[in-house]
Order: structure tokens, then sequence, then C-alpha cells
RNA sequence: GGAGGGGUUCCAGAGCGGUCAAAUGGGGCGGGCUGUAAACCCGUUGACUUCGGUCUUCGAAAGUUCGAAUCUUUCCCCCUCCA
């Protein structure tokens, strides 16, 4: 068998559905084509939940074809009800902008930029969302579809079913998705649009428009979702997301986070997220048994994806330095602070909380209380603790909430 | 439009005049065990505090009361049934 883009995609595990696999398959074999992925701008950065689709799109790339990076400026407006339980609240179109100008930076970190074939291209739909005329849309395209197969979706079933309210604006979404697949196959020649496993029903209203208006085959392909063992959704916890942006997240904390990988999931992850061979990933596997190096591995293939081999270095080296010999490592994050407040005399508390280590006051104190805060490894008794130039070694001291966060306080 | 049920702290969900910053579970966070894992165990989970307390919170506003998440009125929102 050839070495083609769908028998990698296979080997790794990012295929789900695809509406007409053998076909696709023999197309992407013969010549070039190319592919797009819709991502949301809610936020200003994307989080590892969407990096799974943007490996696709780089795994595209290394096949000769040609990423579409769909940032729904458009859409975003509406709000995707699929996998929602509430309506999302409403962006402004400004807001939107500003999100997905900073969005594109990802791309352009992960994706290859420098071959000019495959370059990504980078559409927003608000391009032809924002002129539609009512009227006109709805005879044209809203012609097309049926409520009552639009009920029969996932996304708009699940909602009802539990009873949970949807608005007209979101239940019309999938109908501008589709509207936006036809565009871009009749504009940039886009034969396959690419999601997670809860946008199937969107893209196949794509393909079924396409087919409608155009009598022309485009296809749709998903990935899985990707669970964690522990049950939880990928990359989206209440406080940390771990967003792609490096302002939002830094390099070493990107690290740290793949580094935490629960066991179960190392190998699963080594595929998705790495370019590692799949075969060489299954022979890592039977000749490194120690889980805690593959986890390295793990981290510094990652990182190095997102953010080169140098900042990925520097975070293997700084836990090195402050797990395995509890020293200081130099990609900690930083918190500077002048000689003079020092010599006034900080206090502990405010120190913490006004540096968003903590939220609060309160929450320095339960965490002293709770044994949780450290100065050079040193559990802090006192929450009435004053800061003094005696506490910094070389003008650097360790300040380390928990086990795992550590922080870096020098005197400027 | 009519009748009923409901909106409680991150979530689910108790409380129905004082002992309520609000039971319980989940989640989060910290500690222990370990391997920066999982499981398990313990603690913690509004803010400020001179650790005595103080302040803000139970959809919104007004009121009754010495005292309200709990009672009354108006308003907003959600759900169910009937039309």
């Amino acid at each position: 068998m050839k070495n083609t883009l769908l028998q990698e995609m296979q080997e790794r595990g990012y295929l789900n559905q695809c509406t007409n696999l053998d076909k696709l398959s023999k197309i992407s074999e013969k010549k070039s084509i190319s592919g797009y992925i819709g991502f949301d701008c809610t936020a200003t950065s994307l989080h590892v939940g969407s990096l799974l689709q943007i490996m696709i799109l780089r795994l595209m790339q290394k096949y000769g074809h040609q990423p579409i990076v769909l940032l729904g400026g458009g859409t975003t407006l509406i709000g995707d009800p699929s996998g929602k339980d509430k309506t999302r609240k409403i962006l402004k179109q400004d807001e939107i902008k500003k999100n997905i100008k900073s969005v594109k930076k990802v791309f352009n970190k992960i994706l290859n930029t420098s071959n000019k074939k495959t370059k990504p291209i980078f559409i927003d739909n608000a391009e032809w969302l924002t002129k539609l005329n009512y009227i006109e849309f709805l005879r044209d395209i809203g012609s097309h579809f049926t409520i009552n197969k639009m009920l029969t979706f996932d996304s708009v079933k699940l909602r009802l079913e539990r009873e949970q309210s949807l608005s007209y604006m979101e239940f019309n979404y999938m109908i501008l998705q589709a509207y936006d697949f036809f565009q871009l196959y009749k504009n940039y020649n886009c034969i396959l649009q690419i999601g997670g496993s809860d946008q199937w029903g969107n893209i196949v209203n794509g393909t079924d428009l396409i087919r409608r208006l155009l009598q022309k085959e485009a296809f749709g392909l998903t990935s899985p979702l990707i669970t964690l063992s522990s049950g939880s959704k990928m990359g989206k916890t209440e406080k940390g997301a771990i967003w792609l942006n490096e302002d939002e997240l830094s390099p070493y904390e990107y690290w740290q986070f793949w580094r935490n990988t629960d066991d179960r999931d190392v190998k699963r992850f080594f595929k998705f997220f790495t370019e590692v061979a799949p075969k060489e990933v299954d022979e890592l596997f039977q000749r490194e048994k120690n889980i805690n190096n593959l986890k390295i591995l793990l981290a510094n293939e990652t990182t190095k994806i997102l953010h080169g081999e140098d900042a990925s270095k520097k975070a293997e080296r700084t836990a090195k330095d402050t797990f395995d010999e509890g020293g200081i490592g130099s990609d900690l994050p930083e918190i500077k602070i002048d000689s003079k407040i020092i010599k006034k005399g900080l206090s502990i508390l405010d120190f913490i909380a006004n540096n968003k280590i903590l939220n609060s006051k309160s929450e320095v104190r339960r965490a002293i209380a709770n044994r949780g805060l450290k100065i050079d490894g040193i559990i802090i008794e006192d929450e009435k603790k004053i800061l003094q130039l005696k506490d910094f070694k070389k003008n650097i001291l360790k300040l380390s909430y928990g086990k795992k966060k550590h922080y870096l306080v020098k005197i400027t």
C-alpha cells in the first residue's frame, strides 16, 4: 500500500467517519487537494482541544495537499450549538476580529508557511456571510434544507431532548456552515471539510448542499473526539485551559501539561500529537519501559512542534533542574520585584495575591494553613511573614505553590 | 392568553423566619502515599481581618419584621400543561 495521507491518518487514529473514504483516498493519491477546517474565534487563542485538527492540516501539507483555515468571523457571530447545553454569549464584531488575528498566529507556527504550494490559506467567512441577503438566501439555500431532517441532527436533537432551549439563530448555524463549504468549493476548489466528530452533521449538510447546487461530490471527514482516560474533556479545565498561544501559556507550562499526561494516554497522544511515525511509536514503547521517560519525550516532541526545538529543550532542562534536582530552572515563570518594595517590607499575603499566583489573600491564608506554599523548598508556616532581602539568595528566590507550580522571584 | 412549577454559592441539589457563608454529592485546590501517573486517604473550597470579628452573597427591586435564602408586592427569566 502506498504511503498516503489517509493511510497515515488511519494509523494515527485521526479517522472517525468519512463520507466516501475509498473515493477520497483515490483522488488524494492522484493529485493535490484542498481541504478545510473551521475554527471558532470565541477566544484570543485556541487550546489543545483544537490541536488534533491542526495536526491534521499539518499532515495534509506533508503529503502535498493544501490546507485552508477558516477562521469563522461570520459563524462565531452566531455560535455553534453542537455539543453545547446553553447558548453561549454573543461576541461583538470587533472582539471577534481581534480574536481572529490572535488565533492565526498558532497556525503560522505549527503549519509550514515556507512551501508555496501548501502554504495555508486563511479565510474569514464573514467575507460572504455578512453580505447575505435574507430573502435570497432563504430561496437559494434555505429551500434545500428540510426542517424534518434538521431536527434529526444531534446538535439540535440533543438540545431538544434535554429540554434546553435552542434559539432560531443557533438553529441556522448548520445551514451557514453548509453554505461556507459551498463557497469554498466554488471559489477555492476545496473538496474536503474536516472536523471533530461533533461536526459530522454540519459537514454532511455541506456536501449535500454542494451536490444539490452544483451536482458535484465533496467529501467530509471527521476525527474522533479525544477523551482522557480520566473521562474528562481534553484541555479545558475551569482554571487552566491549555492555550496554544504563547502569551496565554508559556512553552514551559505547555511542556508541563504534556509531561503530566495520564499513563494510559501517553501512547495515543504520541500518535495524535507528535510526528514520530506510528511504527516508531510502537517500537519505542517496546523498547522503553519507563513511562516517565516516555512522557518527557512526548512533552519534548509536542513542544517542539508548537514552540520550536530551543524552547522545548529549555523547558526540559528547567523541569530537570526544578524537579529532579529540587533547584531552580531558568525557564520558570518569573516575577520581578523592586528592591525598594522589599526594603519597605512586603507581606507574603499581598505579594502572592497581587501577582495572581493565587486569587485572593484568603486563598493564600488557606494555602499556608494547608502547608502548600514554600520558599526555596521550605514551607511557609506564618501567614504574616514579611519578605525581606535576606530571603533572597543572589537576588533570587524560588516560590512554590503545591508540588508543581514554581516561580522565580527576582529583585530588580 | 389561562393554570401550575421553578430560578440557591463552579455544577448538581437541600434549606423554607433566627443556631445559614448556607447540608450533601461532583468538580477544583492543597496535603499524604507514589513516579511531576492512576487509585486511595485527609484537609480545604465568598472577601477582608489586629483572628475578637466585619462586610458582600441565595434571579432584580421594594416592603413586613428586633431579625429574611426563607413571608408579602412588583418586575425579569426558565419549565410543564391547557388554548
